[in-house]
RNA sequence: CGGGGCGUGGCGCAGUCCGGCAGCGCGCAUCGUUCGGGACGAUGAGGUCCCCGGUUCAAAUCCGGGCGCCCCGACCA
């Protein structure tokens, strides 16, 4: 059934029902894929003239991407497109909120299940800390205070009342609930955590402290987009506490490889690790690490951040312990994150025009059979063997799904599945059981394939993990792609322009940072650590000042 | 906070200039025919036209005021 595009209204006054060929036929040239049909809604007479309107309607077989713009077209729109029809978020009541449904509810759990498992092995215990913090508390550390007092949202009653106000009517704040201290809506949690890691460690045997915890913050930012950056978002934060520098810079580097692990092969996202300048440090840190991917759009996403916090919030909160001579010292401190956003960036890498594309690493269904039938009895045959192929699948632990739904037909549930980024698809039909075949389409290429239902767990097992790998390689390829390196500020300025990684020399001054960013949008992504590009010095491409070597420029999410 | 756009059944929109029965497509429901790449027919349900006030015999439409959302920028994970 075709789909409505659009609808314009023919001002031209032509006379009859269906005789504004003008306005017709110059609008049929704007969009020739596109079928229009004048049709009458309503021909109100004034003095012999007659107005209408045109519908444009989809040519049905165009309708399978109308529900997704191109990415040529509006990259933007598109990502909005992919969020919602593949059924990931939507939009809530409150301003830059979102609503996760549960497709993209069951990513996220994905995400958490491999990164929790990944902070256990390395030693870490989850907790929970409260959603609170007293105002007070986001005070004590100068920096800290100034990178979010911004950006929180604050409590301050703790109870409505009717309204005395017979015009207003409604609730209001109750004057006597106010709050003694007003109470900050977490923007991150060191605080709260340090104020508690002060009781809990005394002494170098209750180091290193080393918890998790799985929440949601607040941060009121200007604009928001789903995922990406909305107000009230989930994340994961680890607060260390170490007795040595040393200790907590390890930490540091080792959670940022974690990351960079769960971004490279579950996400098939690569990344580039390093450190943040001054200008893009946390608030509160001595040393900002990150990783770094790049957007199809040529636009950086910063994907995790781990930050070496030094002493700063050890002395903000008094947290001393008495090492082996029994000298007092000041703890040692980490804490690191990934969010919700990377679901953004997971999008952003891997998704095409005709809709969501996941890795089935991170994929809740990474097979989904499709049964054929055309009566009754095929119904009951195909059915069968579909259940059996299901409960094959599923013993070998593969996440299958049969798509068993009688209310829609198999081209239907093609198209959807695509939508929603199913790796793998299976048809299974009349003509499969005789020849004892599947068809076969894999999500990141066209066409399809019959394959063999003996054996088949294992022929997906080599399907998924080639597509995984498939994946990666696509994603690093197009990064490549987009990354250049430059010498001069002209040859800069033309690369940021084109979109994508930039790799140039910086003189290292906060300055020549600030301008680059004020004339080209382009920030240093991150300075490499040591073996993940080469360094060789140079000239700072502005001033001529000598620079240690490349950094990486790009615009960003 | 600046710039732009938009508020009309669940979604996309027409209707607003020029006031006169609130419409179209999709979706939804029921029945039938269908089913290997988004099927078709018939019937049907579904609306405070963003809110408040004004003008008028009559307001989605005109006038005044307010609110909300989206997109683009500055700020940020």
């Amino acid at each position: 059934m075709p789909t409505v595009l659009a609808s314009v209204s023919c001002r031209s006054g032509a006379k009859g029902n269906t005789k504004c060929r003008h306005t017709i036929s110059s609008l049929a040239k704007i969009a020739p894929p596109v079928r229009f049909r004048p049709h009458v809604l309503r021909s109100a007479s004034n003095e012999g003239h007659r107005r209408c309107t045109v519908l444009f309607f989809l040519h049905p077989l165009l309708t399978m991407a109308d529900a997704v713009t191109a990415r040529a077209d509006d990259y933007s729109q598109w990502y909005l497109d992919v969020v919602r029809e593949a059924e990931l978020a939507d939009y809530s009541p409150v301003r830059g909120c979102m609503t996760i449904r549960p497709r993209g509810y069951a990513l996220w759990e994905r995400m958490q299940d491999t990164l929790d498992e990944m902070f256990k092995e390395t030693g870490h215990e989850n907790a929970y800390f409260p959603l609170f913090v007293p105002q007070s508390f986001l005070e004590r550390e100068a920096e800290h205070v100034e990178g979010f007092a911004k950006e929180v949202a604050l409590v301050t009653h703790s109870r409505l009342i009717e309204s005395e106000d017979e015009d207003e009517g409604g609730l209001v704040p109750d004057p006597e609930s106010e709050l003694g201290e007003p109470l900050v809506v977490r923007p991150t949690s060191e605080t709260v955590i340090w104020n508690k890691y002060a009781d809990w460690i005394q002494s170098y045997r209750d180091l290193p402290l080393l918890i998790n915890q799985w929440a949601n913050v607040v941060r009121w930012e200007m604009r928001t987009r789903l995922f990406l950056r909305t107000t009230e978002f989930l994340w994961q934060e680890g607060h260390t506490a170490h007795a040595t520098r040393e200790g907590a810079e390890e930490e540091t580097r080792r959670m940022l490889e974690v990351y960079r692990t769960f971004a490279e092969e579950y996400m098939a996202m690569p990344v580039l690790a390093g450190v943040k300048t001054a200008s893009e440090r946390f608030p509160g840190a001595v040393d900002t690490y990150c990783i770094e991917a790049l957007m199809q759009d040529g636009k950086a996403l910063q994907a995790g951040t781990s930050h070496f916090l030094g002493q700063n919030f050890a002395k903000a909160f008094d947290c001393t312990f008495a090492n082996q001579d029994n000298e007092e010292e000041y703890v040692w401190a980490t804490s690191w994150g990934v969010s919700t956003r990377l679901i953004g960036g997971l999008i952003m890498t891997h998704s095409d025009d005709q809709g969501l594309v996941l890795p089935p690493k991170l994929a809740p269904t990474q097979v989904v059979i499709v049964p054929i039938y055309f009566d009754d009895d095929q119904q009951a045959d195909v059915m069968d063997r579909a259940d059996a192929l299901l409960e094959e699948l599923s013993d070998a632990g593969i996440r299958a799904k049969l798509d068993d739904r009688d209310t829609q037909r198999p081209g239907w549930k093609f198209a959807e599945h695509e939508l929603q980024g199913v790796p793998v698809r299976l048809g299974l039909g009349p003509r499969d059981l005789e020849n004892g075949t599947v068809e076969l389409a894999r999500r990141d290429q066209d066409g399809k394939e019959n394959v063999a239902q003996e054996g088949l767990a294992d022929t997906l097992a080599d399907t998924l993990a080639d597509v995984q790998q498939g994946l990666f390689d696509q994603a690093k390829a197009r990064r490549e792609e987009r990354t250049r390196v430059v010498d001069d500020y002209d040859a800069f300025q033309e690369a940021i322009a084109e979109g994508g990684f930039v790799w140039a020399h910086w003189d290292g001054t906060e300055e020549t940072e600030a301008r680059i960013q004020d004339e080209t949008k382009a920030t240093i992504r991150l300075v490499p650590l040591p073996g993940e590009a080469e360094r060789e010095p140079g000239e700072g491409m502005l001033s001529g000042k000598p620079s240690e070597g490349r950094v990486l420029f790009a615009q960003a999410y």
